[in-house]
DNA sequence: TTAGATCGTATGCATATGCTTACTATTACG
DNA sequence: CGTAATAGTAAGCATATGCATACGATCTAA
């Protein structure tokens, strides 16, 4: 079977997923690096921000002004954390878990409408193989 | 299931064929950008740089560089179209063929052996649904 | 206690990206 | 013929990215 290099088809739905996820992010006034950020955050494993840069492959100096952003429109907490003065811990807020929750349900629902396009059995296969090399 | 967006999971697999692809382009001697032009006129049905970058999604301008370098190097030709002087018709040369071919089969080989992490017919249909999604 | 490491923050740099404008040579159309 | 459109080229701009450095506050370990 011809077919383009993995590299080249995967950059390709890369950009048609963004280019589909960013008039849901833009109608919240979310960027794509806040919501990566929430969505980070609502996995609740990370609590310090340079955890959270690691997890979501960032530059920690990067984070920064996201975080001083979405701290002022209150969807995340940073308090200093009492055992570690160092460290500020980050939470969601229950506006930050709304948003969170809204943006990705319309995402997840723009995503089954874009595999539709699949046979059921390789819509399956599909996710079960992204999860894995991913 | 729980999982990522499929936009986050695009994404880092993306990263990660990408950290995978460079080093065999290093070695070759050859940028992303130039190896994404060697593969378009592989393809045969592209001659001209408008198509080129239209069917590659760059942009006309930053084409030129790339184009520059590669014909210095003698891995593509740009002759005047006789037919529309406007043109310049695009084409590989024996070397640039060459080059394309060697690059193209080793970064299939280690695509292959990322795939080997799958199961055979996940593997399939992977493949399959990257073809139609992308 | 002292030296070294870590966290958050600020700043700068080199490069990459998408977009726009402008210009020449050339072709296509009214 | 003359106007509009197109191909290639050049240059600039705003923004984004990865990377590095620096600094103060604080924790850890010898």
């Amino acid at each position: 079977m011809a077919r383009d290099d993995l590299g080249a088809m995967v950059a390709r739905l890369g950009r048609r997923l963004l280019a589909m996820e960013q008039p849901i992010l833009a109608r919240h006034g979310v960027s794509m690096w806040a919501y990566v950020v929430l969505n980070g955050l609502a996995g609740g494993s990370v609590r310090t921000q340079a955890a959270l840069a690691a997890r979501i492959g960032a530059d920690k100096t990067r984070l920064i002004p996201v975080l001083d952003d979405l701290q002022e429109r209150g969807l995340i907490e940073r308090e200093p954390d009492p055992a570690d003065r160092r460290v500020r811990l980050l939470a969601l807020t229950d506006s930050g878990r709304e948003v969170h929750r809204v943006v990705r349900d319309e995402i997840r629902t723009a995503e089954e409408a874009l595999l539709e396009g699949l046979a059921p059995a390789d819509r399956e296969a599909f996710v079960r193989a992204l999860v894995t090399l991913s």
